[in-house]
DNA sequence: TAAATAGTGTCTATGAGACATTATGTA
DNA sequence: TACATAATGTCTCATAGACACTATTTA
């Protein structure tokens, strides 16, 4: 079963393009939203913006905006992954690499805004602690805050930001265990309770501490972790240090 | 910490809503585009369609098209979920509750459609055996067919649909163990080992017979599998024949 | 009765869960 | 030294994987 790419067949291709009039199709807007999480005070916390204008205006909203579309076949404008990359350095300051940032569901219902149809592609990025505290300095204080997922109503939300939270956390809760994530929910360097905070945090399940240990032993095993320098400041029994080494990596 | 929806400052939003002008912001295309699978012959199968238009005439794409998105504050058009329905019923005669359908994924690089700025909302629907042979007929059959997932070179189809059917590939291998999504592959009754053949088709991964049945005695046990009465023409011992039971469902 | 496949049983290794116990650093 | 928490160990149970064996239906 051969499947000809017509190569002969694409002779007459850049006359089309030439003639091609986007305009005869009507067009929706397009989108990017940020469920931004982090962890801090052992509470998921959902990064918020407060609406300046209509519809929902004062509401809290999810960051986002526009993808950036060009307006002619030469210039294209940008990809949507690159949009999320843009709002999230726009809006918190952070760049890729600091985060974790992946594409999330897109919400696409007809009147999920008021001034004319809007898709949006939603993406999830976990942000760790440490770099928490420095995003608020980009906005104004009051325009930009960290909320308790936990203490959420979706009626709370502009437009259908409420799902789009719930499913960015349906996401991260199937992932955890599985996944990486946990580890871009810490500080570069973190113990093992900590990170079993982190589960407890997001999952809201208990977790044997030594179960929990046993687990983590197995990937110290297989050199995903390393111990790293430094200690916590404790009232007690400091925990030992470790640092993430991501596959293919050398500590 | 509460969250003011803002019920007083939303006076005036109408009025808002009255001068808003969508086209002051350019806007890229939507499509929506169908990676429709079935097994046929213990081979796991895409339906595609052969392109009559530039770009990419005559290559084989995936099933799609455009979201219809109304053109007035008043009518927003369909619902994204809606358009993939309408996509399916319109290049496969198949009706939503026939299928499983879910979304997959959206593309949207720069330039992945020469023409403009394309951005699509990928969906991936699975489709009973007995079911697949109705679908060509649907279409003129030489504009549509089932092709081997395993002999398809990306390079073969149009725009990016290469990178798309190997996403779609990824979700169902990835969701195989851990939910119903074998039921869809498999006729309204089954037996073991054609269910055990579709595990083996679609992750390329021989199952032993006996561990098999084991884990699937587990799901009869829990009540979601009954027997049902037929059997299968067979040169040896004919297997039992059972019916999937939708949670809350009665048998 | 032979061939072929359905279906059962067994042994072992691994990991999860519950929980008791020991070790160690700080105030 | 007392306290708090880190860290280790142990028991049981459920499940996965490998594989031998039995049962049943058809040609």
């Amino acid at each position: 079963m051969t499947l000809p790419r017509g190569d002969k067949a694409r002779t007459g291709e850049e006359a089309f393009l030439k003639r091609y009039r986007p305009e005869d199709y009507s067009r929706p807007s397009v989108t990017v939203d940020l469920v931004v999480l982090t962890i801090v005070d052992a509470v998921l916390r959902v990064l918020l913006v407060r609406r300046r204008e209509h519809p929902f205006k004062d509401a809290w909203a999810l960051p986002g905006g526009f993808v950036r579309v060009g307006d002619a076949q030469r210039d294209q404008g940008e990809d949507l992954d690159a949009a999320a990359v843009r709002e999230l350095a726009e809006e918190t300051g952070l760049e890729p690499g600091q985060v974790f940032l992946e594409q999330l569901y897109t919400f696409g219902k007809a009147n999920r805004d008021p001034r004319m149809r809007v898709i949006t592609v939603a993406y999830y990025a976990l942000v760790r602690p440490d770099l928490a505290p420095l995003v608020r300095a980009g906005g104004d204080a009051a325009d930009v805050d960290w909320f308790d997922v936990g203490s959420l109503g979706k009626a709370d939300l502009a437009f259908d930001h409420g799902e789009v939270i719930a499913r960015a956390l349906e996401r991260i809760r199937g992932k955890l265990d599985y996944s990486d994530l946990a580890f871009s929910l810490v500080p570069h360097t973190f113990t093992i309770p900590e990170l079993r905070s982190v589960h407890q945090v997001v999952t809201g399940i208990p977790q044997d501490a030594g179960n929990f240990r046993r687990r983590f032993n197995r990937m110290l095993a297989d050199g995903l972790l390393v111990k790293a320098p430094g200690k916590r400041i404790t009232a007690s029994k400091p925990a030992t240090v470790y640092r993430f080494v991501r596959k293919g990596e050398e500590p």
